[in-house]
DNA sequence: AAAGATAGTGTAAAATATACCCTAACTAAT
DNA sequence: ATTAGTTAGGGTATATTTTACACTATCTTT
């Protein structure tokens, strides 16, 4: 039993170890413009908002197992009201005219870990830069700019990223992921000193292999440090 | 027309130049156990969060013009189901078992500002101060709670606080509420040089007046300092 | 004139942040 | 085996920020 008035919308953003980007689904068409969006849904009647947004974005995109932060809640009377996003409400929901309200989310993944694959309403999945996000439905670039923000203060905070790299892991890959998300970026050595003075990272007697430069020494995450 | 299922929570915290408190209301009694709760009520069906949440602080507590700030949401789907909040529901709700979620607001005030008084379904209001909250109605405590950490980041980034004091203030009078805010205490000559330093405030060519010690300098907001 | 109360101030030491470039170590190709 | 290509990795001097710390000044009241 669904819940027609609340929903959740999901901001993932994904680290391919380069630039960060946002998965957005593209909606199942509906005459002919293309229409994307954050992947989102209603709640179940018995949900809490945590497993709903779990459950969303396994049932849009395939994946699962994120970890999944609130970033907002919206509820504009008007937010689903706009002309343009009509055509897709009267062919996918019972009563298009409902007010919706959406408890946001988001995350960070490391790309390469995760392979989202369309379902449900979703007719593709795609990935887009987050320097380069067209427009969305609803008020879901509102949304997807609360997450950001929200993002990089806890990236700062060291709150978030983890999650990103493998289990052991090089400077530089950490130092990327923090100029991406932060879309600045660092001295090389200043970076490595500030990562080892506050102990972010323990250093493992380990090099990385098979890449064809010097290897790189591997480090892991110094779980005492990891606030929340 | 109101929305049975949704609804807003404010946590107003009050600032006496002394001391940090939480505005409860005492709810009408049910039997004879008097319960407190965070003045909060149903959304209408055409309203948007910000607005619910002034129109339902001024109905409880007759407080108006609060800077109130999203600070989570709240869906458990037994948030509203416990035992002990049962009476409360049957008397003032006309499904007490229905599912509710809510968005839960702070802002905090100078407590001489502003003169709460009780009416609608709270019997009284009051100052709690945040040491001491007596058990709360429903999730409310993990409300207050979620709200303080907010307010308490939020001071730091000199995000909150300046609706606090006066048009002109002395530094002793900031120093205290940062005190209050973050319960800790801090040395005199460093916060000024702090204050000065960064420019949060303005000296004035003034004094104080009507103390019997020596008057201290009065200063004003540096309005350019203030984020957002 | 004295007592009571808060205002207001400076400096040294420690910790942190910034700016800045060259050599080391591996692989791949010849 | 040599070379070219590629990324790893480290140290120092300077500037800035943070911390710790205690006494005198100025007003009111009695």
């Amino acid at each position: 039993m669904i819940n027609p008035n609340i929903s959740v919308d999901c901001v993932v953003f994904g680290f391919d170890g380069q630039n960060l980007n946002v998965l957005l689904i593209e909606q199942k068409d509906v005459g002919q413009s293309r229409k994307f969006a954050l992947p989102g849904d209603h709640l179940e009647e018995d949900e809490n908002f945590d497993n709903a947004a779990q459950r969303v974005l396994r049932e849009l995109t395939s994946l699962s197992g994120l970890y999944l932060r609130q970033s907002g809640a919206f509820g504009d009377p008007d937010r689903v009201k706009n002309i343009k996003d009509l055509p897709w409400l009267q062919s996918n929901r019972s009563n298009p005219e409902a007010r919706v309200i959406t408890i946001a989310y988001y995350a960070l993944v490391k790309m390469s870990d995760f392979n989202p694959s369309a379902s449900s309403f979703a007719e593709r999945v795609l990935w887009q830069e987050v320097q380069d996000i067209p427009e969305l439905a609803f008020d879901h670039s509102e949304i997807v700019t609360t997450a950001l923000n929200k993002l990089r203060n806890d990236v700062r905070e060291l709150r978030v990223g983890h999650e990103l790299l493998p289990e052991k892991f090089t400077l530089t890959q950490v130092q990327s992921l923090h100029e991406s998300i932060l879309n600045s970026s660092f001295d090389k050595r200043n970076f490595r000193k500030k990562a080892l003075n506050d102990s972010w990272v323990i250093p493992l007697d380990e090099k990385q292999t098979g890449v064809f430069h010097k290897p790189a020494r591997l480090y892991s995450w110094n779980k005492d440090r990891l606030s929340l």
